[in-house]
DNA sequence: GGGGTCATGTAATAGGTTACATGATTCT
DNA sequence: AGAATCATGTAACCTATTACATGACCCC
């Protein structure tokens, strides 16, 4: 089913969604994507883009269309979407939009191993990150407002209000956590604390 | 702040925390790994185990303890954490609790070009997801409750918890984005759908 | 006692990031 | 005209994944 692309590389997939819309040139590319913004929600940097798009045309799903060049500038290189390249963009796409994906975020990792640091720091560290998360919120709902008021058309802010809402849940989360943190009634906190060499505030005297 | 980690990949982070535990030759990580299902919040394979252990060693993070043979088994080096190592797991866990990382998922990418596919199929492909994310959201749920009533204690499960929540924040986001294309009220589906060569089932008549 | 799979590691390859290089524009 | 920045690309260097190797143990 998911059987492993020819170019996996999501930059990949923003390639050949651009070059659907007309052919460009790679630093056009690059252009086009950071004046989108298209760089917050995919990891670019000037390297990689080459050497997707060298990926792409050894996979056929685009090809060089003329290699003009203009006054005494280094030859551009025009790229256009092949056949093949239209039917990858629409399949990986309509894969990702269905299938959710198994990944791992950083914080998912430091749960895991949240044991190896004392509760009480992990409760200062908890209440820091809610601080955070506000801030990307009221950044990110800033920008949606902004932009909507600006009239940009609700679809291309789609996957802004997506990570505003996985911040809600995520402030929820670690609000959620703070509690239990700190709630005499949960036995979180006891041997964990313990471990640590923290004494547990819940249970004094027996 | 966040100044580049000599060693970045989170595997690393895991042997760490392990190695905080007592020294263990390679081998014994991975199987550990995998006992305590830390494979699911960490990508883990086999080869990366051995060049993250590497990159560990030549950072100053881990030292070779000993390196016995039993029996005609090829040697096996264990590795305990030193006074560096033990700092890093510290630091570095405490900035991945505090600080949210910019990351980079599929999902976010898709969104941010879903415009190139039609209203139409976006709208199944949604349908769809919901589906995936209520048997994932599922299965979670089971594995936690059964863990907690066999005992294992909560706090183990923290990054499980975590994981639902999300869920459930991407169930609620997907079934809002169905209603929005549905909606004959959204200006949404009129441009997108036009470009798509789609008639918009709302304005029928001027 | 032969076939699987466990245990253990190395080597080859592919992928991705950073650094380097260089002519053209623009600004002051 | 010199400095800064744009435009454009290549090369060197890491990182990560896959493939290869091989002796030991276990099952039938």
């Amino acid at each position: 089913m998911t059987g492993k692309r020819k170019v996996g590389n999501l930059l990949a997939l923003a390639v050949l969604s651009y070059l659907s819309q007309q052919p460009m040139h790679p630093y056009e590319l690059g252009r086009s994507l950071r004046e989108h913004g298209d760089d917050r929600s995919i990891k670019f940097n000037h390297g990689s883009l080459y050497m997707v798009i060298g990926q792409l045309a050894r996979a056929g799903f685009i090809t060089e269309q003329e290699t003009s060049r203009a006054g005494q500038r280094p030859e551009r290189t025009v790229y256009a979407l092949t056949d093949a390249g239209r039917a990858e963009l629409r399949d990986w796409l309509a894969e990702l939009v269905e299938q959710p994906q198994h990944e791992y975020p950083a914080f998912v990792a430091a749960l895991s191993l949240i044991g190896a640091l004392p509760p009480r720091q992990v409760l200062d560290l908890l209440r820091a990150r809610l601080g955070h998360l506000a801030r990307q919120q009221a950044e990110a709902r800033g920008l949606v407002d902004t932009s909507l008021a600006e009239g940009v058309p609700g679809l291309f802010l789609i996957e802004e209000e997506y990570r505003l809402a996985v911040l809600d849940a995520e402030s929820a989360f670690t609000s959620r956590v703070i509690q239990r943190i700190t709630d005499p009634a949960t036995d979180w906190t006891g041997p964990w604390g313990a471990f640590h060499g923290e004494n547990t505030p819940t249970t004094q005297g027996e």
